[in-house]
DNA sequence: CGCCAATACTCAACTTGTTGAATAGTCCTA
DNA sequence: TAGGACTATTCAACAAGTTGAGTATTGGCG
């Protein structure tokens, strides 16, 4: 149920709908997890079956009717239980590793471009992410946010979404240096 | 189909059983991909069935017998056209995040003991990373290995997965310790 | 006026990944 | 000499994630 969880944890100090809530797990600003709206809508309906969150009806006018949704009471005991279970090791699961792994095997033109795309995509999302963080800021320094905001864990999630995001950068970069280097002295001897 | 083409990547030059494929795959030394043992044995036979791969049975004496693999023609071309087709941007997806995300909502100290023990976790891998790609590199410096080695694909994977650690431990000691500052802050005064 | 994008969702089919249990022989340790 | 660990694999049930299509309305652009 990582899904769920997750869902919980967005809605822990604010009612969104169903639609922000795909704006939030969507490429854009999904810092500690990913989903596309269908699997959002069916676990919100799912999450109010079980009395985690509670949806409302908003009426309207000039667009489509929308739910509201909040967490409820056995939701943050949900959340909390949750949190107290112990968590599996995460793992790397990435197509582009495979096919680094397989480079030699490959025309290392077609990885190159891609490890130059991973570069391009993950400069696009820090620079999204160090937005985010500001907003999140405020005008406080950093130290004096962490020590005193009332809540400090979306900034800490997001902030690992800026880390993961720049090794990856820096990773693909290397790497397509390595490739390139040895591609060259094949050519060229 | 993410697991079909590691397992030809790992199959790329040599011959391995599904026995050491599931060892590969497992938490150890999985710095590219991460599968358990019937994942495998069912992707080793549709990816025989799908002439990928090449199975034979090897005899032995006072253990069971099994099966060996090696990759064919065919699977050769898969992972070359594989390697060509566009990637998918990769995403967090870290029950631990959602924790620390929500962590003003959970018990403080359990979260701070999840983060802790992932940090043992990770410093036991990066140990053992540190200790392959040591291996792979035999007696050459890194500079050299990368400019003359036949194959540098594993290597530059396993690098990733240190990386990928080394990032998680130091995020982690860094949001334990953020989390513990406000704790005693809020308990002290 | 027609088209596209945005809002706000739903249904269905499918592929992947997870979990639990089982088999069966050998080797090593207590 | 019993019990566990290692080798080597299989079957089945289920949960989670992916893909593709479809509905309906409004607002803006050219």
């Amino acid at each position: 149920m990582g899904l769920r969880h997750a869902v919980l944890a967005a809605l822990l100090d604010r009612e969104l709908s169903g639609y922000q809530l795909t704006k939030l797990f969507d490429v854009g600003v999904a810092d500690f997890w990913y989903a596309v709206p269908q699997q959002l809508y069916t676990e919100l309906t799912r999450s109010e079956r079980d009395g985690l969150i509670s949806g409302r009806e908003v009426i309207q006018h000039g667009r489509p009717n929308k739910r509201m949704y909040r967490i409820t009471d056995p939701g943050l005991d949900e959340l909390a239980a949750f949190a107290e279970r112990p968590s599996k090791p995460q793992f790397l699961r990435d197509d582009l590793l495979v096919k680094v792994y397989a480079a030699e095997a490959a025309d290392s033109a077609a990885v190159l471009a891609q490890l130059a795309e991973r570069v391009e995509q993950a400069r696009a999302k820090i620079a999204l992410l160090d937005q985010v963080l500001a907003r999140i800021r405020g005008d406080q320094d950093e130290q004096r946010f962490l020590a005193t905001a009332p809540r400090v864990g979306p900034y800490l999630t997001c902030h690992r979404g800026r880390l993961f995001e720049q090794e990856h950068l820096t990773w693909c970069e290397w790497a397509a240096d390595v490739l390139r280097g040895r591609a060259d002295s094949h050519a060229g001897g």
